[in-house]
DNA sequence: GTGAAAGCGCTAACAT
DNA sequence: ATGTTAGCGCTTTCAC
């Protein structure tokens, strides 16, 4: 194994000078800078880990906070960070914490407590629905640690950044193009109540029928959880309406697939009888018949983006505190025009 | 932050004392181990990874190595695989090796010398197709690396583990099934060519329609690479034979989606005018219409399994080398029926 | 069966 | 701008 002091005494400065060019310290001189990378590569040095973060407390680490790491949006995320942290030296680490402890107050402290003395992050992302509680935020804040919030939420804060796209303006475009399709009927599915993407898609679907003096109806109005079942279900009670929807904006692409199948299984054709659009495009989106018109979100950039910002953060901490990393951070989506939209038969309106 | 000196003057012990208790070594009396016990829950003390791992070479991580993270199925292992080792207080961490650099003995060399320095491993689970790469197994061996082997390999090894399900067998069952629906013309459509998985899935189809005296039509086998294209375009081509299949068994379910959307597209009825079945048993089978009969595979147990027996392995290191973990584990599968056979019509057979 | 001392590789604090 | 010294918290080695 090669340590410090053997590139130190390979390129014939002290054990400080070559922590001080690894850790991109001032005070080096340019010619001595380079010749300690010299001697790096030569002898293939790579510095213990384990070594840096017992004397240093910095663990080269960003955890990713979740309840689940299984489904395509935290799976996309999870690469895009982990694209980020191995550009940078650092490890992505994985915290499973659910949704019961996230709701309860005293287990979240003393949940947070064990996480933070355990894993000592230099860093942490949090996802809806983690990203949207203010309990976690502020545990978090006052343990001083660094957070990039995915998603959109409300939470004030000037020390850390929040990532997200526009949901409210993105499910008002897609709103207006089914009505621009003459569609009057649209009902509308909805998401987790807990996260602020519920909330914001659907105020952009009122913001859109208000504009066209379509009324807003209750009936077509549906809860659901961002789940497949829980749109199969929406779809069902849609469809079986004596009056019911020429269309429907789920909240998500996974209730958008469940209610295709509800079209099929209740013989409703899509598009021709029912378009249907969702958000997100997952890859569902596209292996499903009829491919699902949608708004896709950037949401491997989101992880990258995050993990960034986080590695940049840990980088310069108490070395340059003027620079403060953090903002909201308004990513581009795009409209997906698939199968699933067609223009409203006369026959229904 | 409290500290082991702390624990061992809680308990009224020396430092060693209190380490062996937290790594389960012999010669500690019942009583004081308990003792030690005791002080550690009342002072919540948590030992340090870095300074343990700095002393010990042991990075209590265990390394998941995979050319992407993005999938169900890769996913789902991941799942599998983080919950044991939250449960043994061991990191799951992920290392991104692509398939260019796997099969470039030069590259993989030199990719594995970096890895093994710099991440230290207690261990490493390999998934398809790099649990079937012979050069990246016999190093990681020479590194005295412990692995877990997870999906259907040939490769021989004693000291490590393989998990997996009988593929061969599974694929017979649902050929023979096709067959006992009045299936002749049955298509296939294979998987990745440097996965046993797919030589396996293959023998199983072949298997049963010599046992069926139906002969194999080189032409109803088409090739593919488990992704969703692939599907869609081996489908496409199948459909449009003149004397077409009447069912498809498709070495996964993602490619198995695909021959669903080429149906559609080529005004194919499934099930009616063509059975389809898939493999594996991922998310897309309930989410898509017809939903889609499959083979279901224990993907998350996989991973369990395969972080299990790696700690437990990490455990017992140069303490009792008379327990050699390894062997092949052959986990059960299920066959699950759901809408996308039926029998064969008479007009097509 | 238990303990004392040494030191893993690095960085923080303090020289110079 | 560069070097010296001490010590992070633990396990290893060896002594008893």
């Amino acid at each position: 194994m090669v340590r410090m002091i053997d590139v130190a005494k390979h390129a014939d400065v002290s054990l400080k000078t070559v922590s001080r060019v690894l850790n991109n310290e001032p005070h080096v001189q340019e010619k001595i800078r380079k010749r300690v990378f010299e001697s790096i590569n030569e002898l293939g040095y790579i510095p213990s880990t384990s070594a840096r973060s017992l004397r240093s407390l910095r663990t080269y680490s960003i955890h990713l906070i979740s309840n689940s790491i299984e489904g395509a949006f935290i799976n996309t995320v999870q690469s895009g960070a982990l694209l980020s942290c191995q550009k940078h030296g650092y490890s992505l680490l994985i915290s499973l914490l659910d949704s019961e402890i996230l709701n309860n107050p005293k287990a979240l402290k003393k949940w947070c407590a064990e996480f933070v003395v355990q894993k000592r992050p230099d860093g942490v992302i949090l996802v809806p629905p983690h990203s949207d509680n203010i309990d976690l935020n502020s545990i978090l804040n006052e343990a001083n640690i660094p957070i990039s919030r995915i998603g959109p939420n409300e939470i004030i804060d000037k020390d850390n950044s929040t990532i997200m796209i526009d949901d409210r303006k993105a499910a008002r475009e897609v709103t207006e193009y089914l009505i621009s399709l003459g569609h009057k009927r649209i009902g509308h599915v909805r998401g987790s109540e807990d996260q602020g993407a519920t909330h914001k898609r659907y105020s952009g679907y009122t913001d859109a029928l208000k504009a066209a003096s379509i009324p807003i109806i209750e009936e077509l109005i549906k809860p659901g959880n961002f789940r497949f079942e829980s749109g199969l279900k929406a779809g069902e009670e849609l469809l079986k309406m004596k009056n019911r929807p020429t269309a429907i904006f789920a909240a998500n692409d996974d209730m958008a697939a469940g209610i295709i199948v509800a079209s099929y299984m209740n013989h409703f054709k899509v598009p021709d009888e029912l378009s249907v659009i969702g958000f997100d495009d997952n890859e569902l989106a596209k292996r499903i018949w009829p491919t699902l018109s949608t708004i896709q979100q950037p949401v491997f950039g989101y992880g990258e983006r995050a993990a960034e910002l986080l590695v940049k953060k840990a980088g310069t901490r108490k070395k340059q505190t003027s620079l403060v990393i953090s903002a909201t951070e308004l990513m581009n989506y795009k409209f997906i025009l698939r199968e699933s939209t067609n223009i409203a038969s006369t026959a229904n309106n």
